[in-house]
DNA sequence: TTTT
DNA sequence: TTTT
């Protein structure tokens, strides 16, 4: 019943993440991710094209996201793509593309700028006395106990 | 300076796919896919989710598209998310996440109802005396000499 | 910490699948998918090539594929790739790459001969009143509480 | 024809790669890839688990990744997987999986160590004077122009 | 045979 | 706007 549907990019965060909790209590995190693609015209000319894609990651995923991500991280994200749909306040149908993150590895290592251990404004929820470096860190999907069931929440 | 950027989908066309022939002469597929996915809400409701992803497929390769899949037909395509981005006629912002393929493989087999040898309208370009069962045939990506710099077109 | 590591495959089954209930009670599906591909040479040549890939499946996700999957049903696996390394018979080291198959979907559909509802020697666990089809159903992943720890086992 | 195959992964280098020409002149590089993945038993003891993937790159894309990357580079590579399949000195049959590099992604940035702009004992073969940073470059797959047909060779 |  |  369910199709297959999975998405990878790499890209970097446009922006530090942001976190929700929900009703219910559940967290999500939102960002958005910015991914390159150049190429060469017929006339030899040559483009950059980026996209930006939305990007919502549910749950104790989430949070590991906003604690370690900031803007400019690059990271490596896997998902699966989800059309939203609904009315415009002009009562005009609307829909959008985004990508459900359910795991992600962080790429660039240690001496990078862009991966501290935790961003500034955050205390660590997990203080274990051995933490992994952060910066390569990947978490989540069946490892870390994903549940996919979280999302039935207004959006 | 390419990103990674990969999608897979599992889905059904939700209605024939049209071909446009656009200024330098390369053609152009373009389809909705549609993707179900069901789950279970923390209450014990099943939920049926639907999601419609916008298709393109270029040269080639959208022809072969174009030529052996319809409506309703089941299909694995392969490609590469891209933002799009314009102004409304309102002069806002506007922008859609679509899917160009790169890559395809019909599912379903020979004695399938969705998968004509080539839809009726179609005269097929290629009239060679043997023909492998397109209902299970994949084409593209690499090896049909997709050429990925056709895209500079007003879209 | 876990490397990103995916792979997406369609094939047809070589055989049915096996199941063995392994110390602990885990259950493990074990099975070999038929991956074509076809290209031509230089010289105009045209080749087809096979290549097998070994695949195991564990816990329910296991116990669903061996039930509903036989020998050439085409299917859609994901997962992830794993080697494993051992001591020969002659003290040599040995290797092999295997895909351990985290979500699936069967393809093809209710009027194909090779899914059937359920194989022969098979009795259904689940005699739920309502089945969707087998046939085209996909199980597995985030949303089955497929656990990533149990493979814990002497291979 | 094609059955959809294709494989992500991220991890290390385990050595410099190496470059061979062979009859008809194509390029191979290969090398060796390694890729983590760390999880929790059962009874509550952690597992750092480690797979070799060996790797193959045709043509000008093999040269290139030849050129940059050095054992310990971190890299994303996209490909598909190969049953190599051949008779062993003994007359038994023997096989292997490895993985057809199609595009690939160096990752770390600048700053890193291994992402040396052109390894030692290179001489860079593409003089160009501008040179994009290769340590977060990606070349290959669609836009590079591979040549899928290249590997009609005694391997 | 192996990377961080 | 939508497929099974």
């Amino acid at each position: 019943m369910n199709d297959i549907n999975r998405v990878y990019l790499i890209g970097r965060l446009t922006a530090d993440p942001e976190l929700k909790t929900i009703s219910g209590g559940s967290q999500v995190c939102s960002f958005s991710i910015a991914n390159n693609r150049s190429y060469t015209r017929q006339n030899g000319e040559s483009v950059e094209e980026v996209s930006y894609f939305n990007c919502t990651v549910w749950g104790k995923l989430g949070e590991i996201l906003h604690r370690y991500a900031g803007k400019g991280k690059q990271i490596a994200v896997e998902g699966r793509l989800r059309q939203r749909r609904w009315q415009g306040p002009d009562g005009k149908n609307q829909s959008a593309v985004d990508i459900v993150v359910e795991n992600f590895q962080f790429l660039g290592s240690r001496t990078e700028g862009g991966a501290p251990e935790s961003r500034p404004q955050q205390q660590p929820a997990r203080s274990s006395s051995y933490q992994p470096d952060p910066a390569e860190a990947q978490y989540g999907g069946y490892d870390a106990g994903y549940d996919g069931t979280e999302e039935d929440i207004p959006f």
